[in-house]
DNA sequence: CCCTTATGATATACAATATATCATATTATA
DNA sequence: TATAATATGATATATTGTATATCATAAGGG
């Protein structure tokens, strides 16, 4: 197993720190590669040296939270109680928003939304059975279940957290989690 | 009552359908002023004569659709039969799928999804009596509503509209509206 | 019909991307 | 620790796209 050489690390995790940074302070779009490597006290040319462009460098930030989030949502027994998911869902969102600021913000790119969307739409396809004779195809309910949830995210975090998370949790189990459990896919009790 | 000089109306109208035209063919993003006025046949200059940049072409572009569609959620009575208008949205997106695709979808920038989830929530705010006992807020309810009803939207043009205009009003009606006012608003029956 | 104004064509300043080169410093590893 | 490999910094440069200014011409309004 080899390690990576030490600079090469470490020049990413300024690009990496830099652009979260830049993002939480002006946004993705203002931000030139320019601001990046300055910020980071990176050779501007470098920057080329490891990613293509600004995209690459917030695909690999954002992958980083992503699967972490993934981890915590998908990682546990299915079958679990839902309203405790929520909960767990709004904690970590709590205990890292100002990293989730940035990259499910209105300030970030909509591509990552979407990214986000579609890994989660296949683990919720993964981990429960659809129900045979519902008019709602499973296919569309799971991308429901994690685009809506990934809404009343934003629209907490946009809105400066006004609930608590155990709140959160319950309007997600009412809002979300119940009605499409219930209209598409089978709810398997522990 | 001034009636704008024609020519300035007619340049507004090219540049205007260029905009639509190109993103559909490359995306928001990949789009250069000089395109568009090439596109439209129109000086390069002349562009910025009438908007500042890309984005306030765009804002004027959507803000027609927008409209359009606001008036169909929103302009009849209240009351009505949630499954209908589930298929009066369907029906007017695949009436204009070209132009929504282009507005709603991912080639789009995120900014223009935002505005339309704030100004649809306002109206739905607008409409309906919010129950007062409920734990989920009217203000998230109508934010979940409208946020999620463009997800099914986006869901639907992406996979090339899959589902009847019929089909998507009850899946509509079944995952979206009934739950959100069961849970947060006052049904009130006409 | 005449005056106003919108447009086209062109030039230019400027900002940002992207790549190339070469000397230097850092790292891996034998 | 010595040596070879390579990542970095600094710099130069080509390219692309934005944004503004100017002036002659054409189109439209009253």
């Amino acid at each position: 197993m080899h390690v990576r050489d030490r600079r090469v690390k470490r020049t990413q995790n300024l690009l990496a720190q830099a652009l979260l940074a830049l993002i939480a302070e002006k946004g993705y779009d203002a931000i030139t590669i320019r601001d990046i490597t300055e910020r980071a006290d990176i050779g501007y040319a470098t920057f080329f040296r490891h990613y293509r462009d600004k995209d690459e460098l917030l695909r690999d930030v954002a992958d980083v939270v992503i699967n972490e989030l993934l981890e915590i949502l998908f990682g546990q027994q299915p079958g679990q109680e839902p309203a405790a998911v929520g909960q767990l869902i709004f904690r970590y969102v709590a205990d890292h928003s100002a990293v989730v600021r940035v990259l499910l913000g209105s300030r970030g790119p909509a591509s990552l939304v979407q990214h986000v969307i579609q890994r989660g739409s296949e683990n919720v396809l993964r981990q429960n059975k659809p129900r045979p004779d519902s008019p709602v195809p499973a296919e569309i309910a799971a991308h429901h279940l994690v685009a809506s949830s990934i809404a009343l995210i934003q629209w907490w975090i946009e809105h400066d957290m006004p609930y608590s998370p155990e709140h959160m949790g319950e309007i997600y189990r009412q809002l979300i989690v119940q009605p499409t459990l219930t209209s598409a896919f089978i709810i398997d009790p522990a």
